[in-house]
DNA sequence: GCGCCTCCGTTGTAATTCCAACCGAATCTT
DNA sequence: AAGATTCGGTTGGAATTACAACGGAGGCGC
């Protein structure tokens, strides 16, 4: 197997790892490799993973359908980014269908292997393992919070929520968000053209202004 | 400090430590303890924390203040449960606020020793770690599950999905849920009078049946 | 240039939800 | 036992949202 995409790649689960040691680690993890077409599903909903997906190249979406059909964004994996991180130990079947974006090259890695007694095998695993610990903590920050996101009760609540969250992430109040509206609609769990409706009513009133996903905050949320 | 108390205490992230070994660990862990009342704050939001909390006894929520107000309860606490273990490493500020739900008493972990480069320090670092990483993990694949009920379009879909997940784990169809009605209409962030509304419409369908906090699906909602 | 397709905004209507207020039952206090 | 408090159900009206359908702008291939 040819690990010289991941030796260079930077990625919070290696980080720290330089590539020289890189080759050896991968080989215990078991790493191999596999491209997907757009649209391709990677782990559909229900299969029981013992290993994590790494992205190399391109992007993944993690998705969640309800009984209903209903199909809502959790989040999005880009290069160097990790999935199915939740599911990989503990036993239980995956709760969400992870499916490409985009064309993309993925990796998976048996990290289980990890969690074992015996941990020093290699030198770089317990720098593995604190990296999956912070990897796993910011996945859980991510989620809390889209909850606080969707947990409001109105479309201008959640898009106020939303973009004034991103404008304090990237620290400007003009930046692009990376939705189209049906991406943002799905994130936020609203109806895709209510969104639209709410977005011009909001542009009326001078709150914001847009184009696409290009966001300009006219008043700050925080008064 | 008198750690007779986690020396027995079941909680996944003690889990397969014996308890003759964990008094040193907790030592290397600085672990400390403190009561609180209904209703104390444990942690504000916004507050900087390098420790994880675990609870002892009684019960902690961990809630999510909005721009506006609202107070959505993201999750609960009780004996031998974590929380702000999201927050404990990365260096972000809180974004949840801990309150005690009863009366407790909390330990505080600083696990970020377990992080550093030298893990081998105690036999029980490794075990720890390995507990860690399934805590974080399960918490993950509970706020997705969150995310997956709040995500629908109307309190009946997330009545639903909630209850039809909780009969699930459970594995009957009459079960007991550990909301009381405001609880729940936070969790599912909804209103609690229009969720009072949809459940006595539900019942008058003949789709449940209720008494307080005990359930009863009479037809199963996937098909 | 021409269709084809995707993305986004608009409109109108039906349905849902919020909100505030009220009421009764059960529990707790004194 | 009376009063206070909490909890859950109900109601009515205002506001919001979903849903379906349509139309225009822009990109793309031919």
């Amino acid at each position: 197997m040819d690990y010289l995409e991941l030796t260079t790649l930077d990625t919070p689960l290696l980080a720290g790892i330089p590539p020289e040691e890189r080759p050896a680690l991968l080989n215990c993890l078991r790493a191999r490799s596999a491209a997907y077409r757009r649209g391709e599903v990677i782990w559909p909903e229900g299969e029981r993973v013992c290993s994590l997906g790494l992205v190399s190249r391109g992007q993944v979406q993690i998705l969640q359908d309800d009984f209903w059909g209903n199909r809502s964004i959790l989040s999005q994996a880009g290069p160097g980014e990790l999935f199915g991180e939740a599911y990989a130990w503990g036993g239980e079947p995956l709760g969400v269908t992870v499916q490409a974006a985009l064309p993309c090259q993925v990796w998976f890695l048996d990290l289980g292997r990890l969690l074992g007694p015996c941990t020093a095998a290699c030198p770089a695993h317990a720098k593995v393992m604190a990296n999956l610990v912070e990897v796993l903590a910011a996945k859980n920050r991510q989620l809390s919070r889209k909850i606080a996101h969707i947990s409001q009760r109105s479309i201008r609540s959640k898009v106020l929520s939303y973009l004034s969250w991103e404008a304090g992430r990237q620290g400007k109040r003009q930046f692009s968000i990376p939705f189209d509206r049906q991406g943002m609609a799905d994130y936020l769990a609203v109806d895709r053209s209510a969104l639209s409706q709410e977005l011009g009513k909001m542009r009326r009133e001078g709150l914001l202004d847009f184009h696409k996903n290009h966001f300009i905050l006219h008043a700050p949320p925080e008064g």
